[in-house]
DNA sequence: CTGAAAGCGCTAACAA
DNA sequence: TTGTTAGCGCTTTCAG
């Protein structure tokens, strides 16, 4: 029962007296094959057990039909959310993904895509990792001629189909808000300003407090990894800064759930002493106490098209456009920045 | 640029009027090729930056240096952490992973068994969706000839290696503790009892409980997916039961925090009133307020005895002796069930 | 130490 | 409508 040898098209070929080849076209529908001898076909074919090669299909037709998704971390709503939504749309196209993730690091990325290389997928779709600045690894894909469609952390310059929301308008959304609620001193806590999605964040939260003429002090701008103990080291320091912002605005939710901690721990009131607001809608955010105001970047909907991006190059691979998908975000207003 | 033909081993043998096989096996240090053709093939390699086309040579030698891996959810860090060990150390032997999600569902994981071996890997390292009760397409894995090394949540019946917990004994510590803080009417909001771990999770809550002459009644035990929304559902069940009990051990961290959610909703003081007892050392446990107690796993270590199980298993292809790896499990005592 | 030749399983021209 | 043939890129006997 072990080493049942497996069954190839040859058996079938075999069984009915035909020839592997046409056992090959029957089990792949083509046209030009009787109906008769496909049904003949299929019949052995699964009184065999026939399972088809998939290495050697693939390697003849030098077309995996798999494709590498790197999501930065795992143990993330967002990218979780991502990750399985583009795995819906190109399961139903025929195609099995592999998924990685770079745990935000530089040289786990290059080793994922290292990997994928290797196994041949016909396409990667990748969201950037925390660390990374040279893009160098990205552009070695591009320079294979696998397939490339980043979404959330990408830059420009790579020069590739990407989906993601406007990070920029989302921060005006936050700053509005926030001035709505009275506040007037708004700190931000960011992202790496390498990350062009944090950077945008920064200017939209820039120019929105001009907008409103507060003032914009640059050390109420810290730049982190964003990661929970982030979050309170920086929300710490604001606190123990010359003087107190009235809200704080937060690139990840992650550190803003590390800054709601540490407003907790001292005893300041959330929001009416200090707002707060994160970014990515982490089911977590409804479950603090306060629940945690943010911004929800619909994963699903990015998911779904950076997967029908990949399908649109494989479908025209001469296609020199490159397409940039935009996608409208929404304040999901809590208790952490509703003073009523 | 972009359609730079591939170099391919033949290319090599060309530039320097060797044989493909010649050059082969240089790439491959074999032995009776002179260090001198070795080295000057490397060089050669590097310089048409040759990458060696791994699907032919896995084709060719029957192995694709693959490993599956199957979890329910990638959003835990548990499973994750688990994941990130099976990679380290396959990664370190030669093996690529592929990692997949079953979401919890019976029809996702076979689903996700099957392209795995489509894709021909050599192994998978699974555990079980809370749904599955149909062990067919683990049989179907072994009768392929793929290795096949479960944790966590995986069944006797199916005779394969196996790493995990003694779930058992874990309930112990638990109940212990419990009765060392003075609570005597511990309730048990429990997995579903198909699933070997949570039924041993069970046995161990009785039998403890029994050991120190407790009433063990029948409607304490509640049965559930562990999600959260499971757990404030029971936990709002049982404070609405005749008998309110003293302390609730939840076996599942999410479940917990829903219970956590409901007892605070309540103003119930926990621990004073109400004891909580978690599993997993998912990390917010201990950011809740209280923070929650619960059991720790020893993740680390099982991701990596599953990924060298898999390795012994195919270093050692007959042998017919199983392995069954049961790790210690540690209590980790947090506020929520620390009566002082 | 290196070469010749066959073949892993499948597909795709081209022929018949 | 089916068969013939060649070959994807690599490995592996077996000869030299």
């Amino acid at each position: 029962m072990e080493n049942k040898k497996k069954s190839t098209i040859k058996d079938i070929a075999a069984a009915l007296g035909l020839t592997p080849s046409a056992v090959s076209k029957a089990l792949n529908n083509h046209p030009r094959i009787s109906e008769k001898t496909k049904l003949a076909v299929k019949e052995v074919a699964v009184e065999l057990d026939y399972q088809p090669n998939y290495l050697s299909s693939a390697l003849r037709k030098g077309k995996s039909n798999l494709v590498g998704v790197i999501i930065p971390r795992v143990n993330s709503h967002f990218f979780s959310s991502v990750m399985e939504n583009i795995e819906k749309v190109l399961n139903l196209n025929g195609y099995s993904i592999i998924m990685t993730q770079s745990n935000e690091l530089f040289a786990k990325e290059c080793q994922e895509i290292d990997t994928l290389l290797k196994i041949q997928v016909d396409g990667i779709i990748a969201s950037m990792a925390n660390e990374t600045t040279d893009l160098g690894y990205y552009e070695k894909i591009k320079s294979k001629g696998t397939e490339l469609v980043m979404f959330d952390r990408g830059e420009e310059e790579l020069n590739v189909d990407y989906v993601g929301i406007d990070d920029y308008k989302s921060s005006h959304l936050v700053v509005d808000h926030l001035v709505a609620q009275n506040c007037r001193r708004i700190a931000h806590i960011a992202g790496f300003k390498h990350i062009r999605i944090y950077k945008e964040r920064i200017r939209g939260y820039q120019d929105a407090l001009e907008k409103w003429n507060l003032k914009t002090e640059d050390n109420w701008i810290v730049e982190c990894n964003l990661r929970i103990e982030d979050g309170r080291r920086i929300m710490q320091q604001l606190l123990d800064g010359p003087e107190r912002p009235d809200a704080v605005y937060v690139a990840g939710d992650m550190a803003a759930l590390g800054a709601l901690q540490v407003l907790l721990e001292n005893k300041i009131k959330v929001p009416d002493e200090i707002a707060l607001i994160g970014f990515s809608d982490e089911p977590f955010t409804s479950l603090t106490q306060p629940s945690i105001s943010t911004i929800n970047q619909n994963s699903d909907q990015i998911g779904k098209l950076a997967a029908e991006a990949f399908l649109d190059r494989v479908k025209n691979p001469k296609s020199k456009t490159i397409n940039r998908i935009i996608l409208e975000s929404e304040l999901i207003v809590r208790q952490s920045s509703k003073r009523v």
